[in-house]
RNA sequence: UGCCAGGUAGUCAAGCGGUAAGACACUAGACUUUGACUCUAGGAUGCACUGGUUCGAAUCCAGUCCUGGCAGCCA
């Protein structure tokens, strides 16, 4: 699919593979397993993915875990779940961790080379040396120790003599680089913890700018794709594989991120959400996590499609949520069946239908897509349709659906015509009466006449009782700040609706599909809500035309 | 106000010197056993602005303006 578009990081593994630069695309995943996978993060898989794999390359999957104290086991396991989600089979999975001693070694490699010292400055004295984006640094006392010096002091620190913070290892670079990051940059710093996969192995730990062109180096990967906030990284990036005499020199190229509009997605809210109850969990389908994604009924290749379509550039971009959902509806289009289901019931006798009669009738489950086949519906003097698609008061020339006076057609059975609204005592719509025409039957070709619209019903002797949750996703119409994020959010955004769905969905399986007559999305999940049907209410029409 | 990167319709985005693709959204209409889907029609005399080079510029040059990123022992 990706072929079909066009982006400039793709331009250029063309023009590197067909001028013999490189002969391979090998790309790389390395998420820092310190939160689940949210939607922004599917457009550096998708890229690095679908990349290499047009140009017949391959993916690692690498944690980025050289900051022991942010991860957790727990994120490493959510993100390969994801990543088989969405179908993508890395050619390796492995850790930053798995390359400590590596690393290591060429530390040693740079001080022998006079290219890093010990420094004994503090984390604040340090930041005072840097100077600032007009004053220029100062060198730290410690930049001339001896070689032997460094390579014995850098030792100890691996052998723990030194507690937190006391001590780092740094780049011997240029001080008076208009490139902060190019001014002696850190390259270890000890931290005593116990790791999620080196246990307490190391008390030293590589910074990532350190880290990860070796990494990158060490398996070969010939683009390295990352976010935008890397560009003036990149000059270190450069000067790690350059001085580093590694075999292999692997090319940084950065690409905006994607958000989407109103989506909030930053880590520490989602965070927040979770650990104030504020949802039931990162898969909650109210967040944008892509576990909450699948659980608010979105595909895999939805999404892949949405991300393959929004392009990839050197902006940091922000799309229309409506972009989201189309390509849902584009990958569920042809193959869901679309039963029926009313939310709102509203009670119907058909007045002129016999009592005590059913008829069985043949419902397509999708008329675009034959192949799906037909299930028996039941059709009787009792049924149900949505309030929504009633309209007691008059209604204007832009209703397509029912009211008193109209004649509209019950998907898949006959058209109906209202005669008469009966009230309850407190003026509410108890029930109303209807008379049919048998001569429309679904199927026989009818077409004397065309009725308002259509619109879906269950029938009341088959259909089956079910609670819908509908919700709406976690928006903001703004810049959300720590402090007002939480009453916008409006995170109690679950109405529980007592409806009917129809009789032949009594065998659902969980985490099928099904598309609904409103365009809407039915995914049952078996682990975390058993029976509970969850309609997507953002994908459902507009249901206030002619009010 | 230092360095870096960007500015093409409401939102994304192609184009890379030859006369502005495409998608989403929107509007109008047709069709329809979902107001869905599908189909048709509609949008930049214009590519941040101003000059310049050129037969010709969104594409090259200069200046200006605007936006974003960067001063963690985070990634």
């Amino acid at each position: 699919m990706i072929n079909e578009t066009s982006n400039f990081i793709k331009t250029i593994m063309k023009n590197e593979l067909e001028s013999g630069v490189v002969d391979h695309i090998l790309t790389r995943f390395p998420p820092e397993p310190n939160a689940y996978l949210h939607i922004g993060h599917a457009r550096a898989i998708v890229t690095n993915f679908e990349l290499a794999k047009y140009f017949g390359g391959q993916t690692n999957l690498r944690f980025d875990d050289t900051n022991p104290v942010k991860e957790d086991a727990e994120y490493v396991e959510a993100i390969q779940k994801d990543l088989e989600w969405l179908g993508y089979v890395p050619r390796i999975v492995v850790y930053g961790s798995s390359y400590f001693e590596e690393t290591y070694e060429k530390a040693i490699l740079l001080i022998k080379k006079g290219l890093a010292f010990v420094c004994d400055l503090s984390q604040e004295e340090i930041s005072q040396y840097r100077g600032d984006d007009k004053t220029p640094g100062k060198n730290s006392p410690y930049r001339n120790r001896t070689i032997e010096e460094n390579l014995k002091l850098f030792k100890e620190m691996r052998d723990g003599l030194y507690p937190n913070g006391s001590k780092t290892l740094r780049a011997k670079i240029d001080m008076a680089s208009p490139n902060i990051n190019m001014r002696d940059p850190v390259l270890y710093r000890i931290i005593h913890i116990n790791h999620h996969q080196t246990g307490d192995k190391w008390c030293i730990y590589p910074m990532y700018d350190f880290a990860h062109p070796l990494q990158d180096s060490f398996e070969g990967i010939t683009h390295s794709l990352c976010s935008l906030e890397y560009e003036d990284h990149r000059p270190l990036y450069d000067w790690v594989v350059n001085n580093c005499e590694v075999a292999h020199k692997p090319r940084q190229i950065e690409f905006g991120r994607l958000g989407i509009t109103n989506m909030i997605m930053s880590k520490r809210y989602l965070k927040q959400l979770v650990d104030e109850n504020l949802v039931v969990g990162y898969d909650d389908p109210r967040m944008p996590t892509l576990v909450g994604l699948r659980r608010r009924g979105f595909t895999p290749n939805a999404i892949k499609e949405f991300i393959l379509s929004t392009g990839l550039s050197k902006i940091n971009s922000t799309v229309d949520y409506e972009m989201l959902e189309h390509f849902v509806r584009e990958d569920l289009k042809l193959k869901t069946t679309r039963p029926m289901a009313i939310l709102k019931p509203l009670k119907v006798v058909i007045t002129n239908y016999p009592e005590n009669q059913v008829e069985e009738l043949e419902a397509i489950n999708n008329a675009e897509c034959l192949e799906l086949g037909s299930r028996k519906i039941t059709f009787s003097r009792n049924i149900y349709i949505d309030q929504d698609d009633f309209l007691p008061e008059k209604p204007n020339k832009h209703w397509k659906r029912f009211s008193v006076g109209l004649e509209v057609r019950l998907m898949h059975a006959y058209f109906i015509k209202c005669n008469e609204i009966i009230y309850n005592e407190d003026g509410s719509i108890k029930e109303l009466h209807c008379t049919y025409d048998p001569a429309t039957k679904s199927g026989t070709g009818f077409n004397e006449r065309k009725p308002n619209g259509t619109i879906q019903y269950v029938d009341a002797a088959t259909c089956i009782p079910a609670q819908f949750n509908i919700f709406e996703p976690l928006m903001l119409d703004a810049k959300v700040s720590s402090e007002n994020f939480k009453e916008r959010m409006n995170p109690n955004s679950w109405t529980k609706l007592n409806g009917f769905v129809e009789g032949s969905l009594k065998d659902t399986k969980p985490l099928d599909h099904y598309q609904f007559v409103r365009c809407g999305y039915y995914v049952t999940d078996k682990e975390s809500s058993k029976d509970l049907l969850i309609f997507n209410q953002t994908v459902s029409l507009k249901s206030s035309f002619g009010k």
